[in-house]
DNA sequence: GGGCTGTACTG
DNA sequence: CAGTACA
DNA sequence: GCCC
């Protein structure tokens, strides 16, 4: 009962903030809320649900939890409150407080008092008058941004007359904080604004007038609009990157065509058959590391193959035709490109060739992703989409990150920068809420939202105990309900288990990326101890090290055999090589280890001699005959990854760590109901040929 | 309105 | 079984 | 979140 309590105060406290926000005029408009508070009489839907805010499916995932899961109390509680006030929807008296209490620090330190309404704890002021008199003109002056529309709204219920055209009657300019002043004289075509009888405000003043049931002194320097300089209001301005800023209430004219996307229905991964290896990779190539050489054999034989297909390829080359003729060739319609010639093609062709449907060139292995965006002109609004993916699934959404990833995708392709709505919701995969985040962006920086959920203390705490291995989103809710506030809280207080305490102790160890060197090093060590207890046995540095990163954030390590059975390298493994890896002092735990019986993973962690950092580090066991998917597997990235399984799966075929499997019965929702049949594990390049994705090099792989 | 990967280890 | 983790 |  206590622990509920608490995680309620906590959830609440958080939603409250979030609201308040929205109340206040934050950046990001919030249309969730308001179709949630307009939707709320009707029913109360699943669907359209706040920015930060857990999602619907989120919710039920949630609700199972209950007792973990005072999002929904919170969030209706706090949403019926707001929907049965009277109209003016904000109830002046608790609002203005608690935004009182909020914005202590930025209080206008001359509230000039123009309302009399002395007394503070008296009944709520007629809100209606606060306003009178005021003409407001806002900039930009329509409702397309729901949270200047509720801006308008919100001055409108306070006595402002909302003025459609600029005139001598206005009073005051409401800016939105995305618009600088220059693009306001432009836009009306006015050498300087008159100071004296108007006032040009930032967006926040309207809420902050409301929030001090006063008129506040609209002269004051929190209110002053990106670039305004108090003194050189009336010299002509230079406007600064006027054409790649397309002001909105100058109409159509201004706004630029988006090309469309390069990627788009062209058969560019034809065209381009030499990706550029990023930098890094080229000194690794030559990196004499065991693992690298020990990958290179098979790879480089078979490249050559592939590029004079011999008899073995061909026969992948029939099956692909034999068995999955329907998904590889003109399975769609109007791909009007229909090639006549693939059958004298070579190989590489059949993965990337223009035949390839619609509808799987829509996934993302079906790409080159080199999860490079510094030279996109997109790598704001990227960044920026990033973070939130993160924020999402660190509040255990399931479904927004991957939305946001696959827009981040998109984007990063986009030879263009992109800034209007418009323009964004062409492209796949951003849609009408992503378009509308996307073009907020380019216009101002909305993140102010996200990042004063950050700054609550209750989610700075669950980011902190999320960080700890074995902590993840129920525990870390749990314990930040249970009070604890810090690391040593939880040392010394909370109930943890083996694992979670080995994380906790080795916090910063674990938290601490490892420099491609060190991975190398690790790994090196692992493979010299395999060798010598049999020489069979091969080592492969997987992970982003094989994707070619600087720094990781564990050390992935396959540990095959040429011909031992899974049961001999396993025993091998866990009675021989791991105890003797222990005995040398380079492993110092174990967090999840595989039976003698069955299983093929290890975790643990491991510590260079001489080093006292603790490093995670993973081994799969891995038989030569699931090398290929193995590889696959734990080269990832984990987007690469879903994507190829998913697309394994909407072909009647299923892909896992250990192999590609064919003729997968499935039931409702794609359910498995049979294992199917074994196609190929061994052949990491035939995987991708079988399935009909063009070979992508590790570094490739970064979606 | 349902789907968005598939698995392995722990307690 | 839920939770956590792995790519 | 988006897509079908």
């Amino acid at each position: 009962m206590a622990t509920e309590d608490a995680a309620l105060k906590v959830k609440v406290a958080r939603f409250e903030e979030l609201y308040a926000l929205d109340d206040s005029q934050d950046d990001e408009p919030d249309e969730g809320l308001l179709q949630s508070m307009a939707m709320l009489k009707r029913k109360r839907s699943e669907k359209s649900e706040p920015l930060a805010q857990t999602s619907s499916s989120s919710m039920t995932a949630i609700s199972k939890r209950d007792r973990d899961a005072p999002e929904i109390p919170a969030k209706l509680q706090k949403l019926s409150r707001t929907t049965s006030a009277p109209p003016s929807l904000i109830s002046p008296h608790k609002t203005a407080s608690s935004r009182q209490l909020r914005r202590t620090s930025t209080l206008p330190k001359s509230v000039v008092t123009t309302t009399p309404t002395s007394d503070p704890a008296d009944v709520a002021p007629k809100p209606a008058k606060l306003f009178s008199g005021l003409h407001f003109y806002f900039f930009p002056n329509n409702l397309k941004n729901p949270g200047r529309k509720f801006r308008i709204q919100k001055a409108e219920e306070y006595g402002a007359k909302w003025e459609q055209a600029f005139s001598a009657t206005v009073t005051h300019i409401v800016v939105d904080r995305s618009m600088n002043y220059d693009q306001i004289l432009q836009y009306l075509r006015l050498d300087a604004i008159p100071q004296q009888n108007i006032h040009v405000v930032d967006e926040r003043y309207p809420a902050d007038c409301i929030s001090f049931r006063s008129i506040v002194d609209a002269g004051q320097r929190q209110y002053y609009i990106k670039g305004y300089k108090p003194q050189q209001v009336s010299e002509p301005t230079v406007i600064p990157r006027a054409d790649s800023l397309q002001l909105k209430p100058a109409g159509r004219a201004v706004q630029t065509r988006e090309p469309q996307t390069l990627s788009q229905r062209t058969t560019t991964t034809l065209s381009d058959p030499s990706p550029v290896k990023p930098a890094s990779m080229a000194t690794t190539v030559e990196d004499p590391s065991p693992g690298k050489r020990a990958l290179e054999p098979s790879d480089s034989s078979l490249s050559a193959g592939w590029e004079r297909p011999g008899p073995r390829e061909q026969i992948v080359l029939s099956y692909c035709f034999g068995t999955d003729s329907r998904q590889l060739i003109d399975d769609d319609d109007d791909q009007g490109t229909t090639s006549t010639a693939t059958t004298g093609t070579n190989l590489l062709d059949l993965g990337s060739s223009t035949v390839v449907p619609k509808w799987q060139q829509r996934f993302q292995c079906m790409q080159q992703n080199t999860g490079k965006n510094e030279d996109s002109p997109n790598a704001e609004t990227i960044a920026l989409l990033q973070e939130m993916a993160e924020y999402y699934t660190q509040i255990k959404d399931e479904w927004r990150p991957i939305a946001y990833r696959k827009a981040i995708a998109t984007l990063r392709k986009h030879p263009v920068k992109v800034t209007t709505k418009e323009a964004a919701e062409k492209l796949p995969f951003i849609g009408e809420r992503l378009a509308a985040k996307i073009e907020e962006i380019t216009f101002a920086g909305f993140l102010q939202r996200l990042q004063s959920a950050r700054e609550e203390p209750a989610d700075q705490v669950l980011q902190l105990f999320l960080k700890v291995y074995g902590i993840g989103y129920a525990k870390g809710m749990r314990l930040v309900a249970q009070g604890y506030k810090t690391l040593e809280d939880l040392r010394t207080k909370a109930d943890l288990d083996q694992n979670q305490k080995i994380g906790l102790e080795h916090f910063d160890d674990f938290n601490t990326r490892v420099p491609r060197l060190e991975v190398k090093q690790h790994s090196d060590l692992v493979a010299k101890a395999a060798k010598n207890l049999n020489e069979g046995i091969q080592v492969y540095t997987m992970g982003s090290y094989r994707r070619g990163a600087e720094s990781t954030g564990d050390i992935d390590l396959v540990i095959t055999h040429a011909n031992w059975p899974m049961t001999r390298l396993r025993v091998m493994v866990i009675d021989s090589l791991v105890p003797q890896l222990f005995k040398q002092g380079f492993l110092k735990c174990a967090l999840a280890a595989t039976s003698r019986q069955d299983g093929s993973k290890w975790h643990g962690a491991s510590c260079l001699p001489g080093s006292n950092v603790w490093r995670r580090i993973d081994f799969l066991l891995v038989p030569a005959e699931e090398l290929g998917a193995a590889l696959i597997y734990f080269t990832g990235n984990d987007i690469f990854n879903r994507s190829m399984r998913l697309l394994a799966s909407k072909k009647g075929m299923r892909l896992n760590q250990r192999g590609l499997y064919k003729d997968v019965m499935r039931g409702k929702s794609r359910e498995k109901l049979t294992e199917g049949e074994l196609v190929e594990g061994r052949d990491e390049k035939k995987i991708f040929a079988i399935l009909g994705v063009p070979w992508r090099e590790p570094w490739e792989r970064i979606c």
